[in-house]
RNA sequence: GGGCGCAUAGCUCAGCUGGGAGAGCACCUGCCUUACAAGCAGGGGGUCACAGGUUCGAGCCCUGUUGCGCCCACCA
């Protein structure tokens, strides 16, 4: 017994039926295959505490669509899942939960914390795969990985020996990024500068032993507790003379020099800078120039530490009004000047960051940047689209070395160990219990863990096994395609690509294909805070995952931005019903008479007009697919699914398939059949839930649509000439149609007989037409002929090349209209001709275009003119 | 300060290597035609931001202008 479409196409059901089919048959699962070339991509690891959003959302869909397309294409594809642990936000959010039960991490201690965090990540974690699992995500599970799983935290701590060794790893002493709310150290890369309304204060530095002062101005008062010098151009004609004096640091009562340093901007503000070594990157330049204190002012929580004499203690800003207060009533605030200027922030909790000076791990970049940068040079590695690349060397010419310690819990622990003994400090990554050089076990390891993306720059091969010499590895690696938004391409990207290139000597991906946000209909980004956000998972149960997927992907160029409309969704979800319809339609026919295959010789000029039409979709819709334009071949595929294919292919043939007795009916159906199912495989990347569903039932087989074989081009399907007869005859159809629809031709009066008055080879293709040409004009009858016999003054014309058409209107038309209805269309025919007689005359144009352009007007010229001709006659005849 | 992107129909946007502009929504007209009203047929609507240039030919390439947006950057 057949199987049977549902009447009603409902994705909700049908989508976790058939995801639970594929799971169990495995086809998700890839194993190295000698047989086979590998295709390979590795997800953005989703942070374990996320929500799928719409950014996931299009992420993910822009993968599946690659690795269903390639797995039916014969690839040996592997789509490596997995989660990330993304240090800070989690702990954030741990500690949150937490302090609702009371509790603080300095309560519990470190393994107590950790062991609540790893509860928690059982818990909460890996909500988002399930997630991933509704939208249809082809990801091979069973190799699903944690950046803080085992092997993972294997590959970090050796990937941290090595670069210790290699001396890229250093300890230093260096001004960082402070979040006092977090209270943690950040990386440049997570500073985010916004526009911030501040003021300029103006205050004045008394000169120490004479008369007069210097005024300057900051943004920053409080820091001044921490100032150890002022500094001035030594161009400054202004100012020269009094470096090497001294100034009294308000408030502090202490001396400072005054320095002359070319630093300072002798345009801007008053030419005279405070420096404060140990709370501005600028000023720990100047000051290391000039050997100056670095007088750190600062608590870890933002306060004033014990150096702050009065103000200890308090917040930095509540210290600055405090301060200001003060100076004002000592006489040294000037005055106060309304100044926006850039502020740096923590990207995940919006404070304002306070650069300070602390021990750190860092990174040194500048050896290893090199490949980095060289393999967009030599093209080993592409951006997709390519304006990418020039972010991305931006970036990397610019890099400063990355902080990688942070004074988080929730994260990989720096495998770095000092002895209490004799200072000792070691790295291995196999743990350390005794010193290596005193033996003492009095040795402790770095309380500190690592930024996040330390461990996500190895994700490529650490999921792979590395380093191990695995299979995977070996077969896997590297991957093929990155595909990640452009907001992540300096955290993650060229993380992974000098991580690549110095663990494993090779590109971890050959192409990063680019996307962007997912904004709001009005364009704002999508977010928690505005409560803009819409849950994809909302949208998945109202209009199945089908809807959502092919939506994120049409209507927008690659790399840009899109904006989320339901009517979109909707617009997606109903062609999804169409083709289910469609689909319908077909299967109430015969087709197990139908055989697999047939000869093209039996086939009806229709047939082998979509057939051919088809056949081009093949072509043109993987090539786009293949060169990531994903959206160009989904439009692709719609346009001719909904317009060729069920608009005019299924019409035209539907009086065939009516007709028992019509001996084309088998192959009516064949091509049916065919090109339906290419149709659906051409598709099944886009939606590939309802394609499922559609091909099993329509083969009537329990045969996976996502391993079936990807269409190929057939050149024994290109049918130009009939492509050409067909299109002659749309032309026909709707110009009767819009006549009809501009005469407001009611229902009762269309069937009418249709004359079809034509030269020999056109009269042919009208007659071989005949049969849905009735139907499709709305005919009684249409007789073809070579002449104009029968044809009466009341009877409206519709010119075609070579063919007139007419039809008997009488009651409808008024002759005075018809005929200036035809010198309209005399006008319009003859300004075409006008325009391609004078771009013809042009010498340079037949001279220098392509043949191809030139024989192309001409044809268009003798197609305009015989039309023009027919008008002529028909105007002629009344 | 540097870099990038965008300006195309009322709205949101496509438009691949230059050869006389498209879609969806919205709007107007007519249809419950036995796959589909989540549909069918027809229609109106655009000096492709502006100014130059290259070219036989420019929405597309070059230069400049204007207006938005984004990214990077230490001007206190």
């Amino acid at each position: 017994m057949a199987k049977e479409l549902a009447k009603k196409y409902d994705p909700q059901g049908m989508e976790d039926r058939l995801y639970k089919e594929w799971l169990d048959k495995g086809y998700f699962h890839a194993e190295p295959n000698p047989d086979k070339e590998p295709f390979t991509i590795v997800i953005p690891p989703p942070n374990i505490t996320g929500q799928l959003h719409m950014g996931h959302a299009l992420d993910n869909t822009m993968q599946d669509i690659l690795i269903r397309m390639k797995r039916m294409q014969g690839f040996e594809t592997l789509w490596q899942p997995g989660t990330d642990h993304a240090a800070i936000a989690t702990e954030v959010k741990i500690v949150k939960k937490m302090a609702e039960e009371g509790l603080l991490k300095s309560d519990i201690g470190r393994d107590k914390f950790m062991e609540k965090a790893w509860e928690w990540k059982e818990e909460y974690g890996g909500k988002i795969v399930g997630q991933l699992m509704k939208l249809g995500a082809s990801c091979d599970w069973e190799r699903e990985r944690f950046t803080l799983d085992e092997g993972l935290n294997h590959a970090v701590n050796d990937v941290f020996e090595q670069y210790y060794e290699k001396g890229y790893i250093y300890q230093g002493n260096k001004i960082i990024n402070w979040c006092p709310e977090c209270e943690t150290t950040i990386s440049d890369a997570e500073v985010e500068h916004t526009e911030k309304a501040g003021h300029f204060y103006h205050l004045r530095y008394p000169l120490v032993g004479e008369e007069g002062f210097v005024e300057l101005a900051t943004t920053r008062p409080e820091t001044m507790l921490g100032d150890s010098a002022v500094a001035v151009n030594p161009k400054d004609d202004r100012y020269i003379h009094l470096v090497g004096k001294k100034v009294l640091l308000p408030l502090v009562n202490k001396e400072i020099p005054v320095v002359a340093d070319e630093y300072v901007d002798m345009e801007f503000g008053t030419g005279v800078v405070k420096i404060t070594p140990a709370h501005d990157p600028n000023d720990f330049e100047v000051g290391a120039r000039h050997d100056l204190p670095q007088i750190n002012i600062m608590n870890d929580n933002g306060t004033i530490n014990e150096l702050g004499g009065k103000y200890a203690g308090m917040d930095r800003y509540e210290a600055r009004a405090e301060m200001l207060k003060d100076l004002e009533e000592e006489g040294y605030l000037i005055k106060v000047e309304d100044h926006t200027h850039n502020v740096g922030t923590h990207d995940r909790c919006k404070t304002v960051v306070e650069p300070l000076i602390k021990k750190q791990w860092f990174v040194r970049m500048d050896e290893l940047v090199k490949p980095a940068i060289e393999c967009i040079k030599n093209g080993e590695v592409k951006f997709e689209p390519e304006r990418y690349s020039k972010v991305y060397l931006n970036w990397l010419y610019n890099i400063k070395d990355w902080c990688i310690s942070r004074q988080l819990w929730w994260g990989h622990r720096i495998p770095a160990y000092y002895c209490d003994d004799c200072d000792e400090i070691m790295v291995s990554k196999d743990g350390i219990d005794k010193c290596t050089k005193c033996g003492s076990s009095n040795v402790r390891q770095d309380e500190d863990s690592l930024d996040t993306w330390f461990s996500s720059a190895l994700w490529p091969f650490s999921t792979l096994g590395w380093p191990e010499k695995t299979e995977e590895l070996d077969y896997f690696y590297p991957t093929s395609v990155l595909v990640t938004g452009y907001d992540i391409i300096f955290f993650w990207v060229a993380r992974m690509i000098f991580s690549g290139y110095e663990f494993t000597g090779k590109a971890p991906f050959h192409t990063v294909l680019i996307h962007g946000l997912i904004r709001d209909s009005n364009g704002l980004k999508m977010s928690k805070s505005l409560g803009n956000g819409i849950d994809p998972l909302e949208v998945i149960n109202e209009y199945g995952a089908d809807a959502l997927r092919l939506t994120l992907v049409t209507g927008n160029a690659p790399g840009s931005d899109m904006r989320y409309y339901q009517e979109r969704v909707e617009k997606s979800r109903n062609f999804a019903n169409k083709i289910w319809n469609a689909s319908r339609f077909i299967m109430m026919y015969d087709l197990e008479n139908v055989p697999a295959t047939i000869d093209t010789s039996k086939l009806t000029e229709a047939d082998r007009w979509i057939l051919s039409k088809s056949n081009q979709l093949v072509k043109d819709a993987t090539d786009k697919m293949e060169t990531y334009d994903l959206g160009i071949a989904a439009a692709k595929l719609t346009d001719f699914a909904w317009e060729e294919f069920c608009d005019w292919y299924i019409e035209m043939v539907k009086p065939r398939l009516y007709n028992e007795e019509d001996d084309t009916r088998i192959a009516a159906l064949w091509t049916l059949r065919t090109v339906l199912v290419n149709t659906l495989k051409l598709l099944h990347p886009y939606m590939p839930f309802v394609t499922e569903e559609i091909y099993q039932t329509l083969l009537d087989t329990n045969e996976s649509i996502m391993v079936s074989e990807w269409p190929n081009y057939n050149e024994e399907w290109n049918f130009k000439e009939e492509e050409e007869s067909i299109s002659l005859l749309k032309e026909a159809i709707r110009g009767i149609r819009n006549i009809r629809a501009k005469m407001n031709v009611p229902n009762k009066n269309k069937a009418k007989v249709i004359i079809v008055a034509a030269d020999d080879k056109t009269a042919k293709i009208f007659n071989d037409g005949k049969l849905f040409l009735a139907t499709l004009a709305t005919a009684s009858e249409i007789v073809v002929q070579m002449d104009k016999k029968g044809v009466e003054d009341d009877f409206v014309s519709i010119m075609v090349p070579n063919a007139n058409l007419f039809i008997p209107l009488s009651e409808l038309v008024d002759i005075e209209k018809e005929k200036a209805r035809l010198e309209e269309e005399k006008k319009k025919l003859q300004g075409e001709i006008d325009r391609i007689v004078k771009k013809l005359s042009n010498p340079g144009f037949v001279k220098k275009a392509p043949e191809k352009v030139v024989q192309g007007e001409k044809e268009k010229q003798a197609k305009y003119e015989s039309l023009l001709e027919q008008v002529e006659e028909r105007l002629g005849s009344f």
